[in-house]
RNA sequence: GGUCCCAUCGUCUAGUGGUUAGGACGCUGGCCUCUCACGCCGGAAACCGGGGUUCAAGUCCCCGUGGGACUACCA
């Protein structure tokens, strides 16, 4: 077993975590846990343009949901930080001025512009769109000429043609020359360090032995080992996931559908779900488990598992899982995550007896896939049947369905005790008075009690009702019937 | 275009030279059952192609082909 291994999670709070982004936190937050290690969270603001404190809030909150706590990082700090790049700058200077100093990195004055009609010169020309050097052999006249334009300088790492090679510990060797890449901005002309250039520095002051990211990165991780040595540090050992993607096999985007963790939490998916689901794609457990919970997953964690094709996002399997869990979760629990979609739905849980919901949950909950379903299921305890579907219309209009009911309803009347024993002496009373059983003794009452012909099982339903709310649907379902049907037939002729 | 990565059922995967190529989701047939679900039993469904290496290749090597990522003063 590796020996303490720290490894991170670094995000830059552009928006709304992403399941790539999510996932690449588990694969982190399962290492550091199966290795006995620490997980570091670090948030990698630099650009100032895009980043927001809003969506750093929704980020931490949405890792917290997701159980990946950190031990390291925003909010609870640590012997590393800070934890957040905005507040690291004079780091970053300094290091910038021991390359400087080293005449490792050199300020180039170049414009936007002039960059990007380099760059179209060269695509046009069919080459390789990269920097070509422009300003790295300014003399000191040129460059104070430029100064005094009023150009500040971004600053650019110094590329040697020397051969780039590290040991993926998902991948295998991976080799880059070095001549295929141009130099490189390492410190913005705002003063901001770019990203190659910060990471370095936070990895390696903050002690991280294993960087774990998504395979977006791989070419990354070329410039940043040139920037590693640059410096004399030793690198952290790289490990580079696949990318979750679409239908299409194209990175997951948001063109995809949801792909942010507040989005499936929005629509009714429960952390521990996702959270599984996460933990499957692109990888698998030790014994070919598929449920499992957090403390399973991690035991059951080996990076060697990672596989290194692209995984396409199913949503149809989180579903399965979310259904799973919602089925196997605790009612009371449930009822807490259920709350505000009860809301959503019109049944506002703060003005329902409680003992009551519990049961009624009690009953659907092996219905749902997610917790937004519950509108739907939970309608037929709330609402009287007045909207019989054509289903049930079809049932209570077939001959003798009318009796059935009507004779079910007077059972009730006479019976006494809980509502399952007169729930089952009733259904046997009306199967001995009529001699009907099966569909056609089960179906009139079912649609007359609930306005629908597929539900939860009568008993269960009837449970929740009670006696006098049943009677009362039985008898306005009845009306119903006789007034569409029967008595409107009767005019017609 | 350049660089890098990848390639087992529709999808997620198991498989580390010898397997009837296994599991899961989804699809589907049946059972259970008042219905829908759940559950149980069964079915269809895959090694991208071509060369090697080997007694033996899904597994190792090469070449194709296909897909993806990166190619920013974003991270």
């Amino acid at each position: 077993m590796i020996s303490k291994p720290r490894v991170r999670f670094a995000p830059s709070p552009t928006g709304e975590l992403h399941v790539g982004n999510a996932r690449t936190a588990l694969f982190n937050w399962m290492f550091a846990r199966h290795h006995l290690g620490e997980f570091v969270l670090r948030i990698e603001d630099t650009d100032e343009a895009r980043s927001a404190r809003s969506y750093q809030d929704s980020l931490l909150a949405d890792l917290q949901w997701l159980g990946l706590d950190w031990d390291e990082g925003p909010s609870i700090g640590g012997d590393y930080g800070p934890y957040k790049q905005s507040e690291r700058l004079d780091i970053y200077a300094t290091h910038l001025n021991a390359l400087i100093a080293e005449d490792l990195v050199y300020p180039c004055y170049c414009t936007a512009q002039e960059l990007e009609d380099e760059r179209q010169a060269l695509i046009l020309s069919k080459r390789m769109p990269r920097y070509m050097g422009k300003c790295r052999n300014l003399t000191p006249d040129e460059r104070q000429a430029r100064l005094s334009e009023g150009r500040s300088p971004s600053y650019r790492f110094k590329v040697s043609k020397e051969t780039v090679v590290f040991d993926d510990l998902i991948r295998g060797p991976i080799k880059f020359e070095g001549e295929d890449v141009g130099d490189f901005i390492i410190v913005r002309s705002n003063g901001m360090p770019a990203y190659n250039f910060a990471v370095v520095i936070d990895d390696h002051l903050m002690n991280i032995t294993h960087v774990i990211r998504g395979e977006d990165h791989l070419s990354n991780t070329a410039l940043q080992i040139m920037l590693y040595r640059a410096f004399g540090f030793d690198p952290p050992l790289f490990a580079h996931h696949c990318l979750i993607l679409g239908k299409d096999h194209a990175k997951l985007s948001k063109r995809h559908g949801s792909v942010s963790v507040g989005e499936f939490r929005r629509r009714g998916f429960l952390p521990e779900a996702l959270i599984n689901y996460l933990g499957l794609l692109g990888s698998s457990f030790a014994d070919g488990r598929e449920v499992l919970s957090r403390q399973e997953m991690v035991e059951a964690f080996s990076l060697e598992r990672a596989s290194k094709s692209g995984a396409v996002f199913d949503e149809e399997k989180l579903r399965w899982l979310n259904a799973l869990y919602i089925r196997s979760s605790e009612t009371g629990s449930l009822m807490t995550e259920l709350a505000p979609f009860l809301r959503e739905a019109g049944y506002p849980p703060e003005s329902i007896d409680p003992d009551w919901l519990r049961l009624v949950i009690e009953t659907v909950k092996n219905d749902l896939t997610t917790l937004a379903d519950i509108g739907e299921h939970i309608g037929i305890f709330f609402d009287p049947p007045d909207d019989l579907s054509p289903e049930a219309e079809t049932v209570l209009n077939q001959p003798k369905a009318l009796q059935v009911v009507e004779v079910f309803d007077q059972g009730l009347a006479q019976e006494e005790g809980s509502p399952e024993e007169v729930y089952i002496r009733t259904i046997r009373y009306v199967k001995e008075t009529l001699s009907v059983k099966g569909k056609a003794l089960f179906m009139p009452v079912r649609a007359a009690l609930t306005g629908r012909t597929s539900g939860p099982e009568l008993e269960l339903v009837f449970a929740v009702l009670g006696r006098d709310a049943a009677r009362r649907r039985l008898k306005r379902s009845c009306e119903k019937i006789k007034d569409k049907f029967y008595k409107h037939g009767q005019e017609q002729q």
